[in-house]
RNA sequence: GGCCCCUUCGCCAAGCGGCUAAGGCAGCGGAUUGCAAAUCCGCCAUCCCCGGUUCGAAUCCGGGAGGGGCCUCCA
């Protein structure tokens, strides 16, 4: 592969070049969610972000397969399933669809499967009694345990000492475990609990085990690159990484690549502040005093994706969630998603623009070739591709999207395209940088297709689209009468309405917010 | 207590030792317009503080202040 790229390991704490286990190929492992709960705006950030990863992959040419598990038996599903009156199989099929749902409208296309913890027992179990064999895990009671004290190198994805796992304190109490730092890798079931069969008695999968079973099971025994929030770093990742491979006994994975955290500021942090205040739990607090907090379920602050579906655009959230590097955080906020879409509405604008000059929708244009087809604007492109290099920097990358519409809106007014008096040579000139703009909007998962208009039947849609043109029509017989006063009474008043009106050499466009 | 990370314009944000510190939002001035809208042009930061390394630092090192994450389930 003839490239620059270059990825941030969160092992080895710097960017690396880019090299796979298989020339041309690419494995890539995501951590999905536990699907007990709606998917908030956290769960977005991975999917959104390794789906453009996969994008820029595929642009230089590697065949990617990407992997996002689903874990649909947990300690969480199980509290929380009865609750609504659902078995644990159907509460985790119920959010699946939710989250499945959610992917969709932020146009993540890339993911190849979504596996299930569930389906992977057998495989699972193997692992298991692998790892017995080998002297890393020991039976007790009906449980199994991973002892951290059996693997050399435990710890090193997050600098942990096993021995100093003890000194926090913090860990789970068990006396089954024979020290601190050992985590489950088979639990026992109580009655009425799901479970299955296995050597050790009735049970199910401990948390981290499914994903070296999924992952090796899909993608093989050493992964590229595998993703997952930063909060997954220890214990999860730093656990699978000793499971698979001290099973396998080679190396598990290759790049590990964390996203930071969506964040809030919630009302929590308010008053934990406060000099004596209970911490008491707080709702979904939108907007709140006090410095921001990550977004999760367990602290109740989490702004649910569907919710955010009813204010917003798909796009723009996909816009905001690129907008920014993917390893810092990113603090949610009604008036920060509000700023992106006044963004993405000059995006929106030039689209209408260039249907005038080009007669065709940006939607239609082709798909771009993907090569330098020179001319003024490939510099753009040039520089796009040099931040989506350096470890997928989409948030420079955004910022030339930017620059290039600029310089495509100035192109057009300068040899005056509207008005047709622009050569051949110029339209080419410009269509060419629309290309550019297509193809690299496209690495980015966005403006692929028109943003869905807000639903109305198609006789209402057909009455407002008359009315309108009956007040255009009006308006324009005024001012030709030099009634300037009604005419801005006209424009005035639906501009109350929200709507604005635009007068062209060609006519009046008009457009609803 | 231990381990990571962050601090750049009013807000968001790129920058990873050397061109005038990208870009977006907001704001101001101008072109265009009958007036607007849209678009274009121009203006708008020496980078949390203090030391140090270097010919040269927002970028490296040390110290300080503030913030975040993990060490318990979490994308």
């Amino acid at each position: 592969m003839d490239h620059n790229l270059r990825v941030y390991n969160t092992l080895t704490k710097q960017k690396e070049p880019f090299k796979t286990v298989v020339p041309g190929k690419v494995s890539m492992y995501v951590c999905g969610p536990t699907v007990y709960k709606p998917s908030h705006l956290g769960h977005m950030v991975g999917p959104v972000i390794f789906d453009t990863v996969k994008r820029y992959l595929t642009y230089l040419g590697y065949d990617v397969k990407f992997v996002v598990n689903i874990t649909d038996v947990d300690d969480k599903l199980i509290v929380e399933a009865p609750k609504q009156g659902l078995s644990v199989s159907e509460l985790a099929e119920r959010v699946t669809k939710d989250y499945v749902e959610n992917l969709k409208k932020l146009n993540v296309t890339g993911i190849d499967e979504m596996p299930r913890a569930t389906h992977y027992i057998p495989a699972i179990i193997e692992i298991i009694q692998g790892l017995i064999d080998k002297g890393y895990a020991y039976p007790a009671a009906g449980d199994v345990y991973f002892d951290v004290t059996k693997d050399d190198d435990y710890g090193k994805l997050c600098n942990r000492d096993p021995e100093q796992l003890e000194a926090g304190a913090r860990i789970e109490v068990s006396d089954k475990k024979r020290s601190p730092g050992d985590f489950a890798l088979w639990k026992s079931a109580k009655p009425g609990e799901p479970a299955w069969d296995s050597p050790w008695g009735k049970g199910r999968p401990g948390w981290h085990i499914e994903c070296s079973a999924m992952s090796m099971k899909l993608l093989g025994k050493t992964l590229d690159i595998h993703g997952g929030g930063l909060d997954l770093q220890f214990p999860h990742h730093e656990n699978e990484l000793a499971q698979s491979e001290s099973y396998n006994g080679c190396t598990f994975v290759n790049y590990w690549m964390h996203n930071g955290l969506m964040r809030i500021h919630s009302q929590a942090t308010k008053i934990k502040d406060a000099p004596s205040g209970p911490l008491s739990p707080v709702g979904s607090g939108i907007g709140g005093e006090g410095q921001p907090q990550k977004m999760s379920k367990s602290l109740g602050n989490e702004i649910v994706v569907s919710e955010i579906f009813k204010r917003h655009q798909p796009e723009t959230l996909r816009f905001f969630l690129l907008a920014t590097h993917y390893r810092r955080p990113i603090d949610y906020s009604e008036e920060r998603l509000e700023e992106v879409r006044r963004g993405l509405d000059s995006f929106y604008r030039f689209f209408e623009r260039l249907e005038r000059v080009a007669k065709r929708s940006f939607y239609a244009f082709p798909s771009p070739p993907r090569d330098d087809g020179g001319g003024e604007f490939a510099e753009f492109r040039k520089r796009f591709l040099e931040h989506m290099d350096d470890d997928f920097n989409t948030g420079g990358a955004v910022g030339v999207l930017y620059e290039l519409l600029s310089a495509l809106n100035r192109f057009a007014d300068l040899k005056q395209l509207e008005a047709g008096k622009a050569t051949g040579d110029d339209v080419k000139a410009f269509e060419q940088g629309v290309v550019y703009l297509k193809e690299l909007s496209g690495l980015l998962g966005v403006f692929s297709s028109a943003p869905e208009k807000p639903k109305a039947d198609h006789a209402s849609q057909k009455l407002v689209v008359g009315l309108m043109q009956l007040l255009i029509d009006l308006r324009a017989e005024a001012r030709k009468a030099k009634n300037f006063a009604l005419g801005d009474q006209i424009r005035k008043r639906l501009g109350e309405l929200g709507v604005t009106l635009e007068d062209r050499p060609g006519g009046t466009d008009w457009r609803k917010d």
